[in-house]
DNA sequence: GATGAATGAGTATTCATTCAT
DNA sequence: GATGAATGAATACTCATTCAT
């Protein structure tokens, strides 16, 4: 099949360029910087990408698509109990502080040099932040309706606040000497935060 | 004074560079710009700064100062209970979220341009998150010992996660309608998570 | 036959070439083009012409062999008045024009975009003029000779000018609502002055 | 004044430009040939033109201005003779032809380069064009109503018929071993023609 | 001190041409 | 024979920085 060789190029020049986008930045990675790094010549980029931002855009798109999936596949409606709320924190928690650590490179361009490249793209994250919100915002009203969340929360800032701590998590997590033991240990710290609070019961 | 003079025409042009970068970003912001805005030569420009980046890390830098001192200012020891604690809570998270209402613009530059431009740059925020990462744990490791904080938290975890949160509430504030009210939503519903999290009781 | 299908395939690629330099011209014209226009490969035009610098000629030379054509087979000695000095003036005026009517493509092309692309081409076309004028200079010379031209005509000149005035019919014509009948009105007028001039009498 | 230095400047360019488009034509031109000619960095051309189309604009033009005056400052009701008609002719054709004689670098650039560039540059030639025929027309409509031509010509084409001598005749002494004495011949040629015809009285 | 003319390093992109399949 | 993937030469243009006035 044709498309699948194509296929397969345009995948060796994404995961070239997230390895240049994630060293040297958006600005400073040349055309040629990927090119040089897969042994190809510049020219064949431009028959697999319509141009530098084109490749940006979907270097990024593709890690926001499975931020979304993950965002996407919960059931806000699920939990009826504390317990059970619990754990689809630390399900969810989880599963998005996975997607940070699986690809290093990935959790770099999106802290440090996805912004401010290109409106649209600004607009792209900011459309999926939104949706995260809503999301755990439905968490927080399902919470509140079956009687295991407070009612009086203000549920549209607090839903916020616990996605700022989850990338929070994922930057963290970014420098840790021990990934996968610091990103339990946020878990574990958010949910207590979340279900208890810090002051002394 | 000569000296004044000087230190006069410097804030003009880190005050049109503000500008400048807050509307279009480093990378698309040329000194013609900012000395357009100012009706001075370019050239001119190069007698108060050394170079762009020079000024970008003054600009930023700036801003970093006025947070470090924020941060520095507070005494950890000082509360002994719940209440004073909360009080606390709501004047620091004020005074931070003043500071990113006080100026639109450095917001935004903060939060859409900043990461990226340079590795020095990159290392002087971070080196103030984890100054501000420390304080805020210095405060929980006083609740601790004060006993008004749970004994088993996680602090260095918890610590970051104040911070992100702080962070977001920042963020929010930046596309908020009326940011100071948005502002005592977050300051509410976050020292309310923080000291009693979210479960009903 | 072999050959008759390579003809085949080089005309229909000759013609294709012929609708996009006319339409874009030969440096807005990409081989990826024309090759496009015919729904082939554009390595198989490799296979037919050169390069792009010679299907250029291809195409500008056919038109100048019809002309070339035109002009050799006429014979200067045959008039010995003026009436069917003017005759023939109509006649070979007229299948001149004829020629450029026939493919407004071409004329397009000649008027517009052959000249300056390559000096070997350029030197083509001046061959071409000066084959031209040295028939028509044969038909004055012929005219003086047969006493029916005055004697005294700057032949070498004259038979420029006639060749630009047939140039700017061409042109005319190109440009016309009605291109036949602007054809005849040229046809008349360039007689009618060729060999009375305007004076009233 | 700073203006003049700016203008002296242009005219350094513009006269480069003129030298390097006559020699290579306009897509063989690069910038920085342009540039070397005079010994200045490439960049410092776009401080006085826009882009490369934007001096061929000017060049192109410039001349073209020039014929525009020519055409422009003769006035057709003049004459009332045949003989006061001859002397204007010969007066306009000379004042025309001289003007291709003054810079054979433009005539080379209007004769083999100008057209098919640009859209817009195309237009401009075509409309100075028009103004010449138009201006040749009002010049043979006073020669009817005057009485002195023949009141049965078609002056629209004849008026065509007529600026396409004259371009013959720039052309022509654009190659010729001695342009003024050619100059000469054609204007005479050209009048004989135009008054009298060629055939034998 | 201020200016802005001059500079040229730096780079994205196009497209004619080749050649392995 | 036909194809189109790969190639890289070639080039216009920008803009931070310098420095003579």
């Amino acid at each position: 099949m044709d498309s699948d060789l194509i296929e397969k190029r345009r995948s060796q020049i994404l995961a070239a360029s997230m390895d240049a986008f994630a060293e040297k930045g958006y600005h400073d990675t040349k055309i040629s910087d990927i090119a040089e790094r897969l042994g190809i010549g510049h020219g064949t980029f431009y028959r697999y990408f319509k141009n530098k931002l084109d490749i940006f855009f979907a270097v990024v798109d593709g890690f926001l698509a499975q931020i979304k999936v993950v965002v996407e596949e919960e059931a806000p409606q699920f939990s009826d109990s504390v317990e059970s709320y619990r754990s689809q924190i630390r399900r969810i928690g989880g599963r998005m502080l996975r997607l940070f650590m699986a690809d290093t490179r990935m959790a770099r361009i999106i802290f440090f040099q996805a912004l401010g490249v290109d409106p649209a793209l600004d607009a792209r994250l900011f459309s999926i932040k939104t949706l995260a919100d809503s999301m755990v915002e439905a968490y927080l009203a399902n919470g509140i309706v079956k009687g295991f969340l407070r009612p009086d929360l203000d549920t549209a800032v607090l839903s916020r606040a616990i996605n700022a701590m989850t990338l929070g998590a994922a930057f963290d997590i970014l420098f840790a000497a021990n990934p996968s033991e610091t990103g339990n240990r946020w878990i574990e710290a958010v949910s207590l935060l979340m279900l208890s609070g810090m002051a002394k019961p």
